[in-house]
DNA sequence: TGATTATATGAACAAATGCTCATATACTAA
DNA sequence: TTAGTATATGAGCATTTGTTCATATAATCA
């Protein structure tokens, strides 16, 4: 093992050839930028309110009230959640007399709930 | 419009046509079951230190060493989020001396990452 | 044995989260 | 205009979350 190598790591070292296994490691978490990006998309999948009205929108758009039913909560409840989905820019608005119909940005949302499926139905 | 189905969906219908577009909609919405695991998985994404400690093991097996590197937090903070990896089963531990050595439990959690990656990178 | 290194755990606390309640805004129709 | 329906927002609050500090446990070595 290359001693001058070792010391420059400090105390917390492991053993012979394991350096790169550890810079590989590091090498693989990517920038912050991304990880708060990508940590932000996991936030918004992670409350169950949430969760049904993403499942639901990833069908098509949907108003409000639609979005309701497929909650357990208030309908205050559900605003505030799009307003969080729309600030999160994950679902997209548009007017259509008296309703709001919601739709999803992208398919990224639909193809991350369907493999958080497939692990979950183990 | 069917006049009976209206009525029986209670006041806050939609127009004619839109049944079939909710009940699918309601129709993809998981199980109970199914949407905690879910939003299981994506909880524990949805924290940096977390995300960083799944990032690295993605790679390989660590030692929590090596974790507290791939992290901006104390030993003490990496330990407690392992402990919650564990019980929400995505990691599992070895022993190999002093050292703990700590493995995704299976390739799911890497295909998330990889895909909330692609997400997060436009 | 005692010292050192590695990891785990419990308590405490600040910050974030998700909800309800009350109310405001927006649009439609009478 | 007024009433009714649909959606949005702000305040307040209980709960959850992620952290540090102090300490405990585990394994190795002198």
């Amino acid at each position: 093992m290359d001693k001058t190598k070792e010391e420059a790591t400090g105390t917390l070292e492991n053993e012979a050839g394991d350096f790169a296994l550890i810079e590989n490691a590091l090498a693989a978490i990517p920038e912050e930028a991304l990880i708060v990006s990508a940590t932000e998309i996991f936030s918004a999948l992670a409350d169950s309110t949430r969760f049904r009205i993403l499942s639901a929108l990833s069908v098509g758009e949907l108003c409000v009230s639609d979005l309701l039913c497929a909650t357990n909560v208030s309908q205050s409840a559900v605003s505030h959640q799009l307003r969080f989905l729309r600030d999160k820019k994950l679902v997209t608005v548009k007017r259509d007399g008296q309703r709001a119909l919601y739709s999803l940005t992208d398919d990224h949302v639909k193809s991350l709930i369907d493999l958080a499926l497939e692990h979950a139905a183990e």
